[in-house]
DNA sequence: TTCGTTGGCCTTACGACGTAAGGTGAATGG
DNA sequence: CCATTCACCTTACGTCGTAAGGCCAACGAA
């Protein structure tokens, strides 16, 4: 019937015989998605423009609009990606574990795409993933017998203390302990006037010793959270 | 070398009949840093722009070039007069209580000014202010005699614990029950398909209901947290 | 075969943005 | 009285998100 399908090996065959190559893959929504994340994992969230994220995908900027419709989804899409990386909580294990776990999943996930964190407190439309993650933390809560209000509690206290741990995690002003050092160095003249003088003490002697990161104060804190949040459940149940 | 004039009054008296009105106070670092909060207090941080904010000023935009090096630099100091406006722990009431009445200042500072939580975690060179608060609460933890791993811990938590928790107040897609009810309605098809069980139980049975507040779940958790510290750090002594 | 139609991708253009470079004019200090 | 200084302005550049519309290959129907 026609003369040209699309199917036809010739016309694939040598694509770059034309002056505009044909695709293999035609460009999609979850392509623009991917390459984003990618983008943005290794340059920074700051160089996720239209046009490079385009570049990145052999194709000119104004293309992307015809699968998102605007930049504001494409930072939506990538937040629920980032979800969709975290383990659920496992129902096999109690509540306690599975949330240690949990917990650890979503500080992981965050870190792996440390862009996360500072998109997801402006964006306010959860993606699917997001919403299956709550919703299977939820359950969790609520299969280890938590009342509404305790899940309530439980979920918002967790999260909290997990968005805002990655969050001071992610923008530390170093990565290892020589830019540690360097840092304190640069703050020198600040300290020799004899001003804060705790801060100083706890730097120099806590935070700069070797050995010290700041990553493992994550666990103390989680740990600490769930402790207490099972023996309030423990004890709302009693009073009930 | 008396670098300010200004003083001289028959200059200042008559601004208006100049084709260019003298400006009675000059522009400065200071009140640009006043403008600019004001600014983003009014329409979001997204409205300040440069040339917005030269205009509050009546000025142009590149005058705040002379006194800033850049934006950079406005948005540190906007963090910075954030936390010069939290009170700082009081020191003759217990620990306990000082902590939380600073968390509490803290939360109704980040709430004051929504944007702050949003600059403040790509900020990395702490102004005075902010190293005067953190000062200030390590020297309470230390005046309780928690050691400096326990301080550590404290500080962490506690912080990591206010910041993510304000970082969703802040972000919640609605202001009041109306907003949540629309919300609600807006996600009517998503939960009509019958996923997300939990999660729609949790909402209509839960955070619909009357009375119901995201922002009082605040206390909760500070208060798990401190009592949590409380035992750790008397834990530790004991075991000293 | 021919011929609209469709739809994926491109071109051009606009009004923001941050800020580099250099100008201007009034107050200052010699 | 004049040279200097300095606070503020003008102009301009490159980049951003994206509106509007064009182009062309592949298709369905005639």
């Amino acid at each position: 019937m026609a003369t040209q399908r699309r199917t036809k090996p010739e016309t694939r065959a040598k694509p770059e015989t034309k002056a505009k190559p044909k695709r293999e893959v035609p460009l999609s929504r979850e392509r623009a998605l991917v390459a984003a994340a990618a983008l943005a994992d290794r340059e920074g969230i700051g160089a996720l423009t239209m046009r490079k994220l385009a570049e990145e995908l052999g194709v000119e900027a104004m293309s992307l609009y015809h699968h998102v419709a605007n930049k504001e989804e494409i930072l939506d899409g990538m937040v629920d990606m980032v979800f969709a990386e975290i383990d659920l909580p496992r129902s096999d294990v109690g509540w306690k574990a599975a949330m240690r776990e949990r917990g650890t999943s979503v500080r992981a996930a965050l870190n792996r795409h440390p862009w996360s964190i500072s998109i997801m407190e402006s964006r306010t439309s959860p993606g699917p993933a997001t919403l299956r993650h709550h919703d299977a933390v939820i359950g969790c809560c609520r299969a280890a017998g938590f009342s509404l209000p305790m899940t309530a509690h439980a979920f918002s206290m967790i999260d909290s203390y997990i968005y805002g741990f990655v969050m001071q995690e992610v923008n530390l002003p170093f990565d290892n302990g020589d830019d540690l050092h360097d840092l304190a160095a640069s703050m020198e003249p600040l300290f020799a006037a004899g001003n804060y003088p705790h801060f100083i003490e706890f730097v120099t002697d806590h935070a700069l010793q070797p050995g010290y990161a700041y990553g493992d104060e994550f666990d103390f804190g989680l740990g600490l959270i769930l402790d207490g949040l099972e023996a309030a459940a423990r004890k709302q149940r009693r009073e009930k």
